[in-house]
DNA sequence: CATGAATGAGACTTCATTCAT
DNA sequence: CATGAATGAAGTCTCATTCAT
């Protein structure tokens, strides 16, 4: 297409409508992928289709796309959403402080456990799982995960006492205990509950206080 | 038609024909199975659909459904069959004994983890992540899972030192390491290996010799 | 995939039942073929849709594209069965002798004038034009219009007295006369006929004759 | 909102403004007509889309919808934009004399095969052939095209010896000329040049020179 | 007058499933 | 029992068009 027949769009400010404009984008983009969250947490990617999404928002099947472009892209915007959400909440979270170590990362795993169960955290593991045969959404969520679990280690960290933050690897411990709780979680989502949660404790626990102090 | 007539041009049970048939049904059965493995590992659930199992087996569409009934027996079918796989092949690995615990334990680990990444595992992973929002599916796997990890569970007791296999709760553990590996595993899958391997060795590690003999 | 998984699919010849199969299946193709063939006819290529194609022919949508796979597929193959229909049409054509050669010719002339103002022809031009910005379509047409055109230059030199067909790039010569009648055609479209019908006689038994042979 | 309070803010008629706004109006749409010809002879009628219009031109896709209220009037639009340009660009054209008719109608030919192969003409070409489908278009079509016709016959009338141009019927004549270069060029993109340029050339000489001067 | 978000009809295509042979 | 053509519902996506700002 010839370049040349563009024009400058300078055209008039007119800041005030432009901004309502993007006022009332940015709404109903939130509304779209709220609806989508919602949809992937009730029915899992498997069953999940674009229609759900404007159903549950409230717009035209088309609006999905004038916002997304395609499923896919809806998809990795929709994890990036979640990611984001989640590791806003991580702020407020308070742990309780406690003398003994034991108590204190006690403290925090629950707070990882309650994570692992939200059912957004749920939604995120349909996306990791889809991933595996989805090059593409695999290098969507790439960044965004590693985004999200590089914050759940430095609050992690910063909750911490000193002598687990600063283990080495520390990053790589935090990020091993959240997938292994996610894959606990998803095969207690099959069979039922076992246990587990008190196993997922004690597997955490060791993993961040690592294995020299284990192992006498 | 006469159902009757039918009877009659058939003739007397003919019970080598019957056997033939039999074995016929099987061998077609199975292929379907192992059609339908190697497009679930290739292609994911979200990506799968049936018509690639009967392209894979070599049969017609339609013989999918004169053997499952529908995409979801088909699906549950396949499940059964990877973990009874899996099982069997359970029985042919050997693992070396070694001197101490850890190293003994380091072996059974090592044998962990490659069952973990087997491509049939991973199409169990799909399922299992699936079944949170198919409770016709979880139903389905809820008793083969648990068949499958019961039987790793006592084929890793068997393995292991005494005072392991002897450990309260020794079952439930096996399977939150076999979960947690797993849920290691499919984060890997997205940001690539993070050294998280020793992680779970070290996870996977005090999960099975427990918290108690840890600390001193 | 894995090849190995398919078997050698010999099965039983059951020669009636596939026969009857073909039959039937062909008889489906060639009635979407006419539908997809009056549908261009009625409304061209622009506003042409395949449900206008599953709707004339009697069958569910979803027909269409067990049979042809896809849109453009089947636009290929309707321009093929045009071709082919009119070059079987060719064959029933009596062009009836004259003494001199214009009245031979004058009358092969009518008989290409039909021809191109036949709806089918019409269709073929559609497609003709469409294949200009489509890349793909024109590789399909250009096989299925070359042997048309082949066979009507073949006919044409049949019917045509010695000195014409004898002449140097007889086919060439064809092949410009066919086009221009088209475009003669397609231009009357718009503006309804001017007296070129008789033009286009001019025109033609020009170039069939030869410029030699017309400047003294 | 109440009409009369936007004329009392607006004021009394400002000439200059209303100027300035017509040729910005005014500018605006030839941009408009410009990109939706690029467009056509880059993706042609059948894939074309407003889009593509309003992208080129570099202003909103509602733009396009203020200016020519739907897809067909713009279609009618950019016809005779394309028109009115080729016919100006024809007065530009130098047709260089010759001492021989045979060499002056050569002269022309070449002119009108440069003609037939300009982008723009193919859009023509494109809308022509759909306008046999769409009596909408057609009769936009009519006039705007009989016009340009008009026009070239014209120059060509001026151009050419007076032997010719006061041939019986000059003007078909040279419709007749025109639209079957343009049947072959689309032939040619179909199957690739056949040495048929070489035989328009004969083809139209004849036209213009006309039978009587052709046969002895 | 330009804008661009929203619309909703409709296009193409896929797929699980059925059923006559 | 296998076959494979037919089905039709559902999915994703496009596009001309409208309208509040």
């Amino acid at each position: 297409m010839d370049e040349s027949l563009k024009r400058d769009r300078t055209g008039p400010p007119d800041k005030q409508r432009d901004g309502q404009r993007r006022a009332a984008r940015e709404a109903t983009r939130k509304r779209l992928l709220d609806a989508t969250v919602a949809a992937l947490a009730e029915h899992g990617v498997v069953a999940y289709s674009t229609s759900m999404t404007s159903e549950a928002a409230g717009v035209s099947h088309g609006t999905v796309f004038t916002h997304f472009g395609n499923r896919d892209e809806l998809l990795a915007a929709t994890a990036e959403q979640i990611c984001s959400e989640l590791t806003g909440e991580l702020e407020s979270f308070v742990v309780s402080p406690s003398r003994s170590n034991r108590g204190q990362v006690g403290a925090l795993l629950d707070t990882a456990w309650e994570l692992v169960c939200d059912p957004r955290f749920q939604v995120v593991i349909d996306l990791v799982v889809a991933s595996r045969t989805d090059r593409e959404l695999a290098a969507r969520l790439s960044t965004t995960l590693d985004g999200y679990l590089d914050t759940v280690a430095k609050r992690v960290g910063a909750w911490a006492p000193d002598e687990l933050s600063t283990v080495d690897g520390f990053d790589d411990r935090i990020r091993a205990v959240v997938a292994s709780l996610a894959g606990i979680r998803a095969v207690e989502s099959v069979g039922g509950p076992l246990g587990e949660r008190q196993l997922a404790h004690t597997l955490a626990t060791t993993i961040l206080e690592g294995i020299p102090t284990a192992s006498p």
